[in-house]
DNA sequence: GACAATACGGAGCGTGCGTTCCGGTTGTCA
DNA sequence: TGACAACCGGAACGCACGCTCCGTATTGTC
C-alpha cells in the first residue's frame, strides 16, 4: 500500500479525485469509463487499484460517511440533546443532498459502505444522539434508529424531486418532536 | 383500435396483463423480454401493439393513476375535509408502496404518465384536496400541491427503504397538521 | 378451400457498461 | 546505465437491454 512505485501512486490518487467529482455529481450511475477519462487514465488503470467499480464508489463514500459518524460521536455529550440531535439531522440532509454518492450510499439499505465498519460506527452514533433527544423528551419516542435513517432517505428523496423545497424538511422535523399538540380539525 | 383480428386483440391483452403484473413488481427496471415471455409471446409482438416499452408502461399505469384522481374529486365536497385529505393521502402511499408501477410514475417528475393529462388531473384533484384540507385549518398552509407530491414521493423511498414499518407514515401526517403545539426541549 | 392481408416469433442489431487482457512504457535499484 | 519488475492505456470481451426485421403462421373473406 505504501511501496508503491510513484507513478502508481500519483494515478492512484487521480482517480480517487476524479471519482470523488464524478459520484458526487451522477452517483452510482456515472460510467466507469468516464471516470477514467476525467482522471486522464486508463480503465485498466482504474482496475488496478481498486477490484471494482463499487470498492472504489466504498473507497470514497467511506470517507465521508466516517466524518458523519465521527461528528456525531463529538455531539454525544451536548448540553442540548434535542437542538443537537435536530442540527444533525438536517446538516447530514443537506450534506447528502448536495452529494449524490452520499445519497445513493445511504440509499443501498443492505450493501455496500454500509456492510462494512464504518456504516456501523454512523448507524450507532446517530442510535445514540436519537436516543439522547428522546430521553430528553424532544423527540417522539415511537421510532428507532433504523427508522431514523429510513427518514432521512425518504427527505433524499424529496430533496431530488422538488430541489430546493427546505420548508418540506421542516415538514419532517415538525414530525419528529415529541407529540404534544391540540386537537385540530 | 376496434377491428382488429381476434388473435391480435387476445394477444394485445396477454401483454398488458403480463406487464401489468411485471411492472408492479419490478417497476420499470424489467426488460421487456420478460415480460414478453410472461405473455407467451415474442418480443416483436409487443412491439406491434406499444410503439415502446415506455408506452406500454403508461398504458399500464395511466388507469391507476386516473382512479387516483377520481377519487380525489369524488371526495372534494366532503364535510370533514382534514379527515379526508389524511385519509387520502395515507391511502394513496399504501396502494403504490404495492405497486412498484406507480412509485417508479410518481417519482418521475417531468415526464410520463404525469405529462399526459391524467396527471394534471391528478395532480389538480390533490391540490383541491390539500386547500380544502387547509382551508379548514387541518393542514399546515406553508406548502402547495407540488410539495406534497414530494412528500409522497419521499413517504414511498421510506417505505421501500424499511418495507411495512407504517408508524413512520405517521410521522410525516404529524408533520403536516396545522402547527399548534407547546414548545419542547 | 384458397388467397391476401395481417399478425406472430425470435433471431439479430446497435448501444452502453463493467471488466479483462496484453503489448508497450516507465520507474527503480543495483 | 542497463535490466527487470511494475505499471499503463485502451482495445476487446461478455452481457444485458431496447428495438427491428423478416420468414412463417394465422385469420378473415370470397
Amino acid at each position: 500500500m505504501e511501496k508503491m512505485r510513484a507513478d502508481a501512486r500519483r494515478n492512484r490518487a487521480k482517480v480517487l479525485a476524479a471519482a470523488e467529482e464524478a459520484f458526487a455529481l451522477d452517483g452510482l450511475a456515472v460510467p466507469l469509463d468516464d471516470i477514467a477519462r476525467l482522471a486522464g487514465v486508463g480503465a485498466g488503470t482504474v482496475y488496478r487499484h481498486f477490484p471494482s467499480k463499487e470498492a472504489l464508489f466504498q473507497a470514497v463514500v467511506l470517507e465521508r460517511i466516517q466524518q458523519f459518524a465521527e461528528e456525531a460521536r463529538a455531539l454525544a455529550n451536548a448540553e442540548e440533546p434535542g437542538a443537537v440531535f435536530f442540527d444533525y439531522f438536517v446538516r447530514v440532509i443537506r450534506q447528502a443532498s448536495l452529494n449524490r454518492a452520499i445519497c445513493d450510499a445511504l440509499a443501498e439499505s443492505s450493501g455496500h459502505a454500509f456492510k462494512a465498519g464504518a456504516g456501523d460506527e454512523f448507524r450507532a452514533a446517530l442510535a445514540e444522539l436519537l436516543a439522547r433527544a428522546q430521553a430528553a423528551g424532544a423527540v417522539r419516542p415511537d421510532i428507532d434508529g433504523d427508522d431514523l435513517r429510513a427518514l432521512i432517505v425518504g427527505c433524499l428523496a424529496v430533496e431530488r424531486y422538488a430541489p430546493g423545497s427546505e420548508h418540506l424538511l421542516r415538514v419532517v422535523v415538525d414530525g419528529l418532536r415529541r407529540i404534544e399538540r391540540v386537537q385540530t380539525g
